[in-house]
DNA sequence: CGAGAAAGTTAAAACGGTTTCACACCCGGG
DNA sequence: CCCGGGTGTGAAACCGTTTTAACTTTCTCG
């Protein structure tokens, strides 16, 4: 055509076969005589033949394409995760669509019908999930949709949408996260830590506190809900909401865990701002264990993002997962931003 | 059939109508009457049709796809360029294919074959260049690939490929960035300036080093070859090669200029670790302006992100772009690793 | 030597759309 | 009454591939 491309008729053509025969030498269907074989091959060199993906689309099951949905790439946790499954999916010789939601519901179902469209092989469907009847009905609906086409659904960073559901899933441990990281700070006589934890209403902001109050409960800390603000998850928004507790009088606290390093990093600013030093005043963990925490000598919850990102893709390879839910592990990476307490 | 998806011959059975009609109908193609039309599309409604993409693909032109291809995704300058990209993308109705080369010259390829093969509109080529002639070759055969298939090609962040070749390209201005850097450096009587370059043969390295020497050679600096090295992008390389320097002697340099934030981190770090303060013994910035060059109160160089990324995204959506080629300005962005040299 | 199996190849029918071309119909004007 | 020209609609061809089923050869064995 004026595309300039060959097609599988032309190849026949010139190697003197008919296009059945093509068909089967490229796609490894039984072996032909060694003498056609030969010829076509070169029909297809000299040619510099590609078959067309959408023809093929429509005939065999499987584009060998996956679909990769995520709300926003701001920061380095996202990036690492969507660096690893992208390069999985590649390694496994697919292609990889992706789409980010912004965090607008209405345009996650969008994007996600679009690529349901697409006939991908799989969606990967990556963070945080909003905790309401409307989002978890939507979803369940989609996701039975998803399974009617024989679209598999991997869910990514975040919990499974129903439990009744078994979709392919790989998670990290939030509530154990924020648990270890609640003990660290007790563990150096913090008895009032402030929890800037993510918004409201959202599973990871949930799983998290959870993580926190049975550290509190466990281990003797002070359970205050005064002690519970949510910012948004990132820097300005922690600087602002520390900046308005200092302005309003003395910290309540003596440690801070943060739902993410940017706010963290935010709120240090704003301690520092007010003249508080860290961690000599007041003690500051972190969440992601982003690349920069190194820099701030930022102690932090490390989540194994590349992990994370590999097994997804893994999953969304796999015709069956043999391992259809796994939940990786997290664990504090100690820097020097908490102290003990000063009596 | 099995995969519960509605066919177009579905929905005509269904409004008692012609495949044609409901193929009109859904395009646009001249307006039937609307008593057909109000039939057809209840019919779509009720069936929940949504037309094959492949089927679609293989008559008209334009498969509403835009690939992207990146070396990786290992810092916030990119994170955001893709970001910005993706929304682009999205906006438009259209899917992004993304792809990553890791660095690895014929994996890139690959990568961008697999991409013209799946007949996307357009393809966005991001990042650094390597100079080499066997690079710019393979490149430029096939740029003129795809320009014969009607695939547009843009680069970004990233030199023409060929200067006879006018593809659609936005960059920026790396030259004035480090010219801008150093001249910031010189202005506060630093004379001997350490040049923290990307990797050696690359576009960016290069046309750095030229706006660093340049601004050196204006304005009165010591232009010293044993002032210029080149670590790798990230921060384990700034801090090893600032470290070495160190080890051997006293620093000949009161300033330092690094091609990446994560580098001048890295050097900000072995320079303390050696004892000496940033910025009251020696002055740093660095490029690209991170979101967590605020934490560390980074003098940088700002590259403006997500400005490059709508701007490719819309040169590769727009069918005859009005301004093939953009450079988009940087300017410095003056914090506090900075100060005026000691005599 | 002939039958039947095995090996190699192909014509034709999918797949799910778009597009070209022809047809049927209705209306007004000569 | 016949002709010309919209207006809606549909049959059929096509896009580039896979797959089914049938058709030649050639081989093997009784």
């Amino acid at each position: 055509m004026s595309d300039g491309r060959p097609s599988i008729r032309d190849v026949a053509a010139r190697a003197g076969v008919s296009v059945t025969t093509v068909s089967r030498i490229l796609n490894g269907s039984y072996p032909p005589a060694p003498k056609t074989r030969d010829k076509v091959m070169r029909a297809v060199q000299e040619l510099d033949y590609v078959a067309n993906p959408h023809a093929r689309a429509l005939t065999r099951q499987g584009t060998g394409t996956i679909a990769l949905v995520v709300m926003m790439l701001d920061d380095g946790f996202l990036m690492n995760l969507v660096e690893s499954i992208a390069t999985g999916v590649a390694e496994a010789g697919k292609l990889c669509l992706i789409g980010t939601s912004g965090g607008d519901l209405d345009r996650e179902l969008a994007v996600l019908r679009q690529m349901h469209a697409q006939h991908v092989e799989a969606i990967i469907l990556v963070g945080a999930v909003v905790e309401s009847d409307e989002y978890r009905e939507r979803m369940s609906a989609f996701a039975a949709q998803l399974r009617q086409s024989g679209t598999r659904l991997v869910l990514c960073a975040r919990p499974p949408i129903d439990p009744s559901f078994q979709d392919a899933s790989v998670e990290y441990d939030n509530e154990g996260g924020a648990y270890a990281a609640t003990s660290h700070l007790l563990s150096r006589g913090h008895r009032r830590i402030l929890l800037l934890g993510g918004p409201d209403g959202q599973s990871i902001t949930t799983r998290r506190s959870i993580g926190y109050r049975n550290a509190l409960r466990d281990l003797g800390g002070d359970l205050d809900p005064s002690l519970e603000i949510h910012p948004a998850w990132n820097r300005e928004s922690g600087y602002a909401r520390m900046r308005e507790l200092l302005d309003a009088g003395p910290p309540a606290f003596t440690g801070v865990l943060a739902h993410t390093d940017h706010v963290a990093a935010g709120a240090m600013q704003a301690l520092r701002d007010a003249g508080l030093r860290v961690p000599d005043d007041i003690s500051v963990v972190g969440f992601n264990n982003d690349s920069f925490a190194a820099d701030l000598q930022l102690t932090t919850v490390h989540i194994p993002a590349r992990e994370l990102g590999r097994t997804a893709a893994a999953l969304a390879i796999a015709p069956s997962p043999t391992e259809p839910h796994t939940t990786l592990g997290t664990h504090v990476v100690i820097r020097d931003t908490v102290r003990a307490v000063r009596r």
